[in-house]
DNA sequence: CCTACCGATCGGTAGG
DNA sequence: CCTACCGATCGGTAGG
Protein backbone atom coordinates (compact mmCIF):
# COMPACT_ATOMS: atom_id res chain seq x y z
CA UNK A 1 0.00 0.00 0.00
CA UNK A 2 1.04 3.36 -0.99
CA UNK A 3 1.39 6.06 1.78
CA UNK A 4 -1.25 8.14 -0.78
CA UNK A 5 -3.68 4.76 -0.91
CA UNK A 6 -2.66 4.82 3.54
CA UNK A 7 -4.08 8.67 3.53
CA UNK A 8 -7.34 7.35 1.77
CA UNK A 9 -7.53 4.28 3.98
CA UNK A 10 -7.25 6.68 7.11
CA UNK A 11 -9.49 9.36 6.04
CA UNK A 12 -12.44 6.70 5.03
CA UNK A 13 -12.73 5.90 8.57
CA UNK A 14 -12.69 9.92 9.68
CA UNK A 15 -14.90 10.68 7.17
CA UNK A 16 -17.41 8.16 8.12
CA UNK A 17 -17.45 8.45 11.73
CA UNK A 18 -17.20 12.68 11.72
CA UNK A 19 -18.17 13.45 8.31
CA UNK A 20 -16.04 15.09 5.37
CA UNK A 21 -16.68 19.09 7.08
CA UNK A 22 -15.83 18.39 10.17
CA UNK A 23 -12.52 16.38 9.78
CA UNK A 24 -9.56 18.76 9.27
CA UNK A 25 -6.26 18.05 7.88
CA UNK A 26 -4.56 18.22 10.72
CA UNK A 27 -7.22 16.07 12.10
CA UNK A 28 -6.24 13.44 9.19
CA UNK A 29 -2.56 13.94 9.80
CA UNK A 30 -2.71 13.69 13.49
CA UNK A 31 -4.29 9.73 12.92
CA UNK A 32 -1.19 9.07 10.59
CA UNK A 33 1.19 10.38 12.91
CA UNK A 34 2.58 13.26 10.55
CA UNK A 35 2.31 17.09 9.91
CA UNK A 36 -0.67 18.11 7.78
CA UNK A 37 1.65 19.88 5.87
CA UNK A 38 2.87 16.26 4.97
CA UNK A 39 0.17 15.20 3.43
CA UNK A 40 0.23 17.56 0.28
CA UNK A 41 3.48 15.56 -1.00
CA UNK A 42 1.02 12.74 -1.65
CA UNK A 43 -2.41 14.14 -2.54
CA UNK A 44 -2.96 17.87 -3.34
CA UNK A 45 -6.31 18.75 -1.75
CA UNK A 46 -8.85 18.14 0.68
CA UNK A 47 -11.30 17.76 -1.64
CA UNK A 48 -9.08 15.40 -4.44
CA UNK A 49 -9.22 12.81 -1.47
CA UNK A 50 -13.48 12.79 -0.98
CA UNK A 51 -13.64 12.62 -4.92
CA UNK A 52 -11.61 9.42 -5.19
CA UNK A 53 -13.77 7.94 -2.78
CA UNK A 54 -16.75 9.29 -3.98
CA UNK A 55 -16.44 8.29 -7.57
CA UNK A 56 -14.16 5.35 -7.05
CA UNK A 57 -17.51 4.01 -5.53
CA UNK A 58 -20.14 5.60 -8.56
CA UNK A 59 -17.87 3.91 -10.88
CA UNK A 60 -17.48 0.09 -9.44
CA UNK A 61 -21.19 0.90 -9.20
CA UNK A 62 -21.35 1.46 -12.68
CA UNK A 63 -19.66 -1.35 -13.58
CA UNK A 64 -21.68 -3.74 -12.16
CA UNK A 65 -24.69 -2.34 -12.97
CA UNK A 66 -23.35 -2.97 -17.31
CA UNK A 67 -22.71 -6.47 -16.37
CA UNK A 68 -26.25 -7.36 -14.89
CA UNK A 69 -27.83 -5.53 -18.02
CA UNK A 70 -25.62 -8.02 -19.96
CA UNK A 71 -27.27 -11.09 -18.84
CA UNK A 72 -29.87 -12.48 -19.84
CA UNK A 73 -32.35 -13.25 -17.52
CA UNK A 74 -36.08 -12.85 -16.21
CA UNK A 75 -36.54 -9.02 -14.41
CA UNK A 76 -36.65 -10.27 -10.60
CA UNK A 77 -33.22 -12.52 -11.44
CA UNK A 78 -31.55 -9.18 -12.76
CA UNK A 79 -33.14 -7.17 -9.40
CA UNK A 80 -31.49 -9.86 -7.19
CA UNK A 81 -28.33 -10.00 -8.58
CA UNK A 82 -28.45 -5.94 -7.97
CA UNK A 83 -29.32 -6.38 -4.59
CA UNK A 84 -26.80 -9.07 -4.24
CA UNK A 85 -23.66 -6.84 -5.54
CA UNK A 86 -25.23 -3.63 -3.26
CA UNK A 87 -25.01 -5.68 -0.49
CA UNK A 88 -21.55 -6.99 -1.09
CA UNK A 89 -20.10 -4.02 -1.75
CA UNK A 90 -21.68 -2.94 1.26
CA UNK A 91 -19.90 -5.63 3.47
CA UNK A 92 -16.89 -5.04 1.88
CA UNK A 93 -16.78 -1.24 1.48
CA UNK A 94 -19.02 0.21 4.57
CA UNK A 95 -17.11 3.20 4.89
CA UNK A 96 -16.84 4.49 0.82
CA UNK A 97 -20.61 3.74 1.00
CA UNK A 98 -21.59 5.97 4.18
CA UNK A 99 -19.19 8.53 2.79
CA UNK A 100 -20.70 8.56 -1.02
CA UNK A 101 -24.23 8.97 0.85
CA UNK A 102 -23.34 11.47 3.35
CA UNK A 103 -20.80 13.52 1.51
CA UNK A 104 -21.01 13.77 -2.00
CA UNK A 105 -22.54 16.89 -1.31
CA UNK A 106 -19.39 18.54 -0.59
CA UNK A 107 -17.59 17.82 -4.19
CA UNK A 108 -16.74 20.23 -6.26
CA UNK A 109 -18.36 21.22 -8.91
CA UNK A 110 -17.00 19.38 -11.64
CA UNK A 111 -16.51 16.07 -9.48
CA UNK A 112 -20.58 16.65 -8.32
CA UNK A 113 -22.03 16.45 -11.72
CA UNK A 114 -19.82 13.78 -12.68
CA UNK A 115 -21.23 11.92 -9.71
CA UNK A 116 -24.69 12.94 -10.35
CA UNK A 117 -24.29 11.81 -13.85
CA UNK A 118 -23.29 8.09 -13.02
CA UNK A 119 -26.16 8.05 -10.14
CA UNK A 120 -28.75 9.35 -12.58
CA UNK A 121 -27.53 6.50 -15.02
CA UNK A 122 -27.71 4.07 -12.30
CA UNK A 123 -31.28 4.96 -11.43
CA UNK A 124 -32.12 4.82 -15.32
CA UNK A 125 -31.17 1.52 -15.34
CA UNK A 126 -32.68 0.43 -12.29
CA UNK A 127 -35.95 1.62 -13.29
CA UNK A 128 -35.85 0.07 -16.67
CA UNK A 129 -35.51 -3.02 -15.48
CA UNK A 130 -38.85 -2.46 -13.17
CA UNK A 131 -40.13 -0.97 -15.85
CA UNK A 132 -40.03 -4.07 -18.21
CA UNK A 133 -40.44 -6.41 -15.02
CA UNK A 134 -44.09 -5.14 -15.40
CA UNK A 135 -44.48 -5.35 -19.22
CA UNK A 136 -43.46 -8.76 -18.48
CA UNK A 137 -46.15 -9.73 -15.85
CA UNK A 138 -43.04 -10.04 -13.08
CA UNK A 139 -43.34 -6.86 -11.37
CA UNK A 140 -46.68 -5.63 -9.53
CA UNK A 141 -47.98 -3.10 -11.97
CA UNK A 142 -47.74 -0.30 -8.67
CA UNK A 143 -45.77 3.00 -8.89
CA UNK A 144 -42.85 2.07 -10.50
CA UNK A 145 -40.82 5.60 -9.14
CA UNK A 146 -41.90 4.62 -5.83
CA UNK A 147 -40.45 0.57 -5.84
CA UNK A 148 -37.54 2.01 -7.42
CA UNK A 149 -37.22 4.80 -4.44
CA UNK A 150 -37.94 1.66 -1.99
CA UNK A 151 -35.41 -0.40 -2.90
CA UNK A 152 -32.31 2.00 -3.63
CA UNK A 153 -33.35 3.52 0.03
CA UNK A 154 -33.21 0.26 1.52
CA UNK A 155 -30.37 -1.24 -0.23
CA UNK A 156 -28.04 2.44 0.04
CA UNK A 157 -28.42 3.06 3.93
CA UNK A 158 -28.10 -0.70 4.83
CA UNK A 159 -24.40 0.43 5.93
CA UNK A 160 -25.69 2.37 8.81
CA UNK A 161 -27.60 -0.72 10.23
CA UNK A 162 -25.00 -3.87 9.50
CA UNK A 163 -22.67 -1.67 11.63
CA UNK A 164 -24.57 -1.78 14.72
CA UNK A 165 -24.91 -5.82 14.39
CA UNK A 166 -22.53 -8.21 15.29
CA UNK A 167 -20.81 -10.03 12.13
CA UNK A 168 -23.63 -10.95 10.43
CA UNK A 169 -23.69 -13.61 7.83
CA UNK A 170 -23.29 -12.28 4.54
CA UNK A 171 -25.51 -15.08 2.72
CA UNK A 172 -28.11 -14.70 4.85
CA UNK A 173 -28.67 -11.31 5.07
CA UNK A 174 -28.85 -10.97 0.57
CA UNK A 175 -31.41 -13.89 1.07
CA UNK A 176 -33.67 -11.92 3.72
CA UNK A 177 -33.38 -8.38 1.83
CA UNK A 178 -33.88 -10.28 -1.37
CA UNK A 179 -36.99 -11.72 0.32
CA UNK A 180 -38.16 -8.77 2.09
CA UNK A 181 -37.63 -6.07 -1.05
CA UNK A 182 -39.36 -8.33 -3.15
CA UNK A 183 -41.69 -10.01 -1.51
CA UNK A 184 -42.70 -7.40 1.35
CA UNK A 185 -43.26 -8.07 4.85
CA UNK A 186 -47.17 -9.10 5.13
CA UNK A 187 -48.08 -12.73 5.16
CA UNK A 188 -50.12 -14.05 2.50
CA UNK A 189 -53.30 -15.90 3.09
CA UNK A 190 -52.93 -18.79 0.55
CA UNK A 191 -56.15 -20.39 0.63
CA UNK A 192 -58.37 -17.00 0.18
CA UNK A 193 -59.45 -18.28 -2.56
CA UNK A 194 -61.84 -21.03 -0.65
CA UNK A 195 -63.38 -18.53 1.66
CA UNK A 196 -66.76 -17.35 1.14
CA UNK B 1 -43.53 34.50 13.87
CA UNK B 2 -41.19 35.81 16.59
CA UNK B 3 -37.54 36.76 15.24
CA UNK B 4 -36.35 33.47 16.95
CA UNK B 5 -38.81 31.55 14.88
CA UNK B 6 -37.70 33.16 11.75
CA UNK B 7 -33.96 32.37 12.19
CA UNK B 8 -34.83 28.81 13.18
CA UNK B 9 -37.01 28.60 9.65
CA UNK B 10 -33.78 29.93 7.63
CA UNK B 11 -31.70 28.07 9.21
CA UNK B 12 -34.07 24.69 8.45
CA UNK B 13 -33.47 25.68 4.25
CA UNK B 14 -29.63 26.48 4.95
CA UNK B 15 -28.70 23.80 6.88
CA UNK B 16 -30.69 21.42 4.79
CA UNK B 17 -29.30 22.31 1.58
CA UNK B 18 -25.21 22.85 2.59
CA UNK B 19 -25.26 20.31 5.65
CA UNK B 20 -25.22 22.11 9.27
CA UNK B 21 -21.67 22.15 9.19
CA UNK B 22 -21.21 23.90 6.36
CA UNK B 23 -23.82 26.85 7.00
CA UNK B 24 -21.82 30.22 8.92
CA UNK B 25 -23.00 31.92 11.14
CA UNK B 26 -22.67 34.96 8.70
CA UNK B 27 -24.32 32.78 6.14
CA UNK B 28 -27.33 32.66 8.19
CA UNK B 29 -27.19 36.19 9.12
CA UNK B 30 -26.76 37.39 5.60
CA UNK B 31 -29.81 35.35 4.55
CA UNK B 32 -31.94 37.53 7.19
CA UNK B 33 -30.31 40.46 6.07
CA UNK B 34 -28.50 41.45 9.15
CA UNK B 35 -24.75 40.78 11.12
CA UNK B 36 -24.07 37.90 12.53
CA UNK B 37 -23.79 39.49 15.90
CA UNK B 38 -27.62 40.10 15.88
CA UNK B 39 -27.79 36.49 15.53
CA UNK B 40 -27.03 36.21 19.20
CA UNK B 41 -29.96 38.16 20.54
CA UNK B 42 -32.10 35.32 19.67
CA UNK B 43 -30.42 32.52 20.18
CA UNK B 44 -27.26 31.43 22.47
CA UNK B 45 -25.33 29.40 20.12
CA UNK B 46 -25.33 28.08 16.92
CA UNK B 47 -26.03 24.16 18.37
CA UNK B 48 -29.03 25.41 19.98
CA UNK B 49 -30.75 25.96 16.44
CA UNK B 50 -29.75 22.22 15.34
CA UNK B 51 -30.88 20.90 18.74
CA UNK B 52 -33.94 22.78 18.30
CA UNK B 53 -34.99 21.25 14.95
CA UNK B 54 -33.63 17.87 15.27
CA UNK B 55 -35.06 17.28 19.16
CA UNK B 56 -37.86 19.01 17.59
CA UNK B 57 -38.36 15.93 15.63
CA UNK B 58 -37.66 13.34 16.92
CA UNK B 59 -40.10 14.30 20.16
CA UNK B 60 -42.42 14.68 17.37
CA UNK B 61 -42.26 11.30 16.04
CA UNK B 62 -42.06 9.89 19.77
CA UNK B 63 -45.66 11.67 20.19
CA UNK B 64 -47.54 9.67 17.22
CA UNK B 65 -46.10 6.47 18.08
CA UNK B 66 -47.44 6.86 21.56
CA UNK B 67 -50.73 7.75 19.96
CA UNK B 68 -50.21 4.72 17.71
CA UNK B 69 -49.52 2.33 20.34
CA UNK B 70 -52.85 3.43 22.26
CA UNK B 71 -54.89 2.35 19.38
CA UNK B 72 -56.55 -1.17 19.72
CA UNK B 73 -55.99 -2.66 16.22
CA UNK B 74 -54.09 -5.42 14.53
CA UNK B 75 -50.12 -5.23 13.62
CA UNK B 76 -50.67 -4.73 9.79
CA UNK B 77 -53.22 -1.46 10.41
CA UNK B 78 -50.69 -0.11 13.23
CA UNK B 79 -47.89 -0.53 10.78
CA UNK B 80 -49.99 1.47 8.42
CA UNK B 81 -50.62 4.14 10.62
CA UNK B 82 -46.83 4.23 11.52
CA UNK B 83 -46.22 4.58 8.02
CA UNK B 84 -48.74 7.56 7.37
CA UNK B 85 -47.33 9.50 10.41
CA UNK B 86 -43.83 9.22 8.32
CA UNK B 87 -45.70 10.28 5.52
CA UNK B 88 -47.25 13.20 6.48
CA UNK B 89 -44.49 14.77 9.05
CA UNK B 90 -42.14 14.49 5.35
CA UNK B 91 -44.39 16.42 3.64
CA UNK B 92 -45.38 18.79 6.17
CA UNK B 93 -41.67 19.28 7.18
CA UNK B 94 -39.36 17.87 4.65
CA UNK B 95 -36.06 19.83 5.19
CA UNK B 96 -36.76 19.16 9.58
CA UNK B 97 -36.79 15.71 8.29
CA UNK B 98 -33.64 15.78 6.36
CA UNK B 99 -31.34 17.60 8.64
CA UNK B 100 -32.56 15.01 11.65
CA UNK B 101 -31.27 12.31 8.93
CA UNK B 102 -28.02 14.06 7.99
CA UNK B 103 -26.72 16.45 11.22
CA UNK B 104 -28.08 14.56 14.55
CA UNK B 105 -24.60 13.45 14.26
CA UNK B 106 -22.97 16.88 15.17
CA UNK B 107 -25.41 17.57 18.45
CA UNK B 108 -23.34 18.28 21.39
CA UNK B 109 -22.84 15.47 23.52
CA UNK B 110 -26.08 15.98 26.25
CA UNK B 111 -28.73 16.11 23.09
CA UNK B 112 -26.95 13.47 20.99
CA UNK B 113 -27.80 11.41 23.96
CA UNK B 114 -30.89 12.78 24.05
CA UNK B 115 -31.74 11.80 20.69
CA UNK B 116 -30.51 8.54 20.82
CA UNK B 117 -32.37 7.51 23.43
CA UNK B 118 -35.88 8.45 21.31
CA UNK B 119 -34.71 7.18 18.36
CA UNK B 120 -33.64 3.70 20.01
CA UNK B 121 -37.48 3.99 21.88
CA UNK B 122 -39.16 4.43 18.79
CA UNK B 123 -37.65 1.73 16.95
CA UNK B 124 -38.11 -0.80 19.64
CA UNK B 125 -41.87 0.30 19.93
CA UNK B 126 -42.12 -0.59 15.80
CA UNK B 127 -39.95 -3.48 16.56
CA UNK B 128 -42.50 -5.08 19.00
CA UNK B 129 -45.41 -3.95 16.55
CA UNK B 130 -43.61 -6.02 13.85
CA UNK B 131 -42.58 -9.06 16.54
CA UNK B 132 -46.65 -9.07 17.77
CA UNK B 133 -47.51 -9.12 13.93
CA UNK B 134 -45.29 -12.64 13.40
CA UNK B 135 -47.13 -13.71 16.73
CA UNK B 136 -50.55 -13.70 15.34
CA UNK B 137 -49.49 -14.55 11.80
CA UNK B 138 -50.44 -11.41 10.21
CA UNK B 139 -46.59 -10.67 9.40
CA UNK B 140 -44.35 -12.96 7.46
CA UNK B 141 -41.72 -14.57 9.78
CA UNK B 142 -38.60 -13.11 8.11
CA UNK B 143 -35.86 -11.53 9.82
CA UNK B 144 -37.50 -9.01 12.07
CA UNK B 145 -34.69 -6.66 11.79
CA UNK B 146 -34.10 -6.54 8.17
CA UNK B 147 -37.74 -5.72 8.21
CA UNK B 148 -37.74 -3.09 10.44
CA UNK B 149 -34.35 -1.45 8.77
CA UNK B 150 -35.89 -1.72 5.63
CA UNK B 151 -39.24 0.30 6.40
CA UNK B 152 -37.50 3.07 8.26
CA UNK B 153 -34.78 3.44 5.41
CA UNK B 154 -37.64 3.78 2.98
CA UNK B 155 -39.44 6.02 5.14
CA UNK B 156 -35.89 7.99 6.71
CA UNK B 157 -35.25 9.04 3.38
CA UNK B 158 -38.58 9.67 1.68
CA UNK B 159 -37.62 13.57 1.63
CA UNK B 160 -34.80 13.65 -0.60
CA UNK B 161 -36.69 11.97 -3.53
CA UNK B 162 -40.23 13.71 -2.61
CA UNK B 163 -38.34 17.04 -3.38
CA UNK B 164 -37.23 16.50 -7.06
CA UNK B 165 -40.97 14.98 -8.07
CA UNK B 166 -43.32 17.95 -8.92
CA UNK B 167 -46.14 18.45 -6.52
CA UNK B 168 -47.47 14.64 -5.56
CA UNK B 169 -50.31 13.63 -4.43
CA UNK B 170 -50.14 12.73 -0.41
CA UNK B 171 -53.40 10.24 -0.25
CA UNK B 172 -51.88 8.68 -3.71
CA UNK B 173 -48.33 8.46 -2.00
CA UNK B 174 -49.64 6.78 1.51
CA UNK B 175 -51.45 3.85 -0.65
CA UNK B 176 -48.06 3.67 -2.95
CA UNK B 177 -46.14 3.03 -0.42
CA UNK B 178 -47.69 1.17 2.29
CA UNK B 179 -48.46 -1.22 -0.30
CA UNK B 180 -44.54 -1.84 -1.72
CA UNK B 181 -43.48 -1.88 1.93
CA UNK B 182 -45.54 -4.33 3.06
CA UNK B 183 -46.42 -6.09 -0.21
CA UNK B 184 -43.66 -6.17 -1.91
CA UNK B 185 -43.15 -5.98 -5.72
CA UNK B 186 -43.40 -9.29 -7.19
CA UNK B 187 -46.67 -10.18 -8.91
CA UNK B 188 -48.12 -13.46 -7.11
CA UNK B 189 -49.34 -16.14 -9.71
CA UNK B 190 -52.32 -16.17 -7.54
CA UNK B 191 -53.59 -19.12 -8.87
CA UNK B 192 -50.67 -21.13 -8.82
CA UNK B 193 -52.26 -24.05 -6.71
CA UNK B 194 -53.48 -25.41 -9.22
CA UNK B 195 -50.39 -25.76 -11.18
CA UNK B 196 -48.64 -29.18 -11.24
C1' DC C 1 -29.43 45.51 15.93
C1' DC C 2 -24.63 47.40 15.00
C1' DT C 3 -19.32 48.09 15.00
C1' DA C 4 -15.34 46.30 16.46
C1' DC C 5 -12.91 42.70 17.80
C1' DC C 6 -11.26 38.01 20.14
C1' DG C 7 -8.61 33.62 19.91
C1' DA C 8 -8.89 29.41 17.41
C1' DT C 9 -8.73 26.97 13.47
C1' DC C 10 -9.07 26.22 8.58
C1' DG C 11 -6.83 24.57 3.83
C1' DG C 12 -2.81 25.22 1.86
C1' DT C 13 2.25 27.04 0.43
C1' DA C 14 7.40 28.11 0.67
C1' DG C 15 11.50 26.42 1.32
C1' DG C 16 14.48 23.24 2.98
C1' DC D 1 8.66 14.79 5.99
C1' DC D 2 9.36 19.13 8.78
C1' DT D 3 9.16 24.20 10.51
C1' DA D 4 7.25 28.32 9.77
C1' DC D 5 3.84 30.80 8.08
C1' DC D 6 -0.18 32.81 4.93
C1' DG D 7 -4.85 34.95 4.47
C1' DA D 8 -9.48 33.63 5.29
C1' DT D 9 -12.94 32.32 8.10
C1' DC D 10 -14.98 30.38 12.18
C1' DG D 11 -18.28 30.85 16.56
C1' DG D 12 -18.88 34.07 19.71
C1' DT D 13 -18.41 38.48 23.03
C1' DA D 14 -18.17 43.48 24.63
C1' DG D 15 -20.24 47.47 24.70
C1' DG D 16 -23.26 50.62 23.01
Amino acid sequence: MTRREEIIKVAKTLFREQGYKSVSMRDLAKAMDLKAASLYNHISSKEEILAEIVLGVAYFFTKEMELVKSLKADSKTLLEAVINHHIELTLNNPEAIAIVNNDWIHLESSHFEEFLELRNAYEQDLRDMISRGIEAGEIMPNNTEVMLFSMLSTLRTLHSWYRRRSGIDGEALKNDITEILLNGIVAKPLKKIYQP
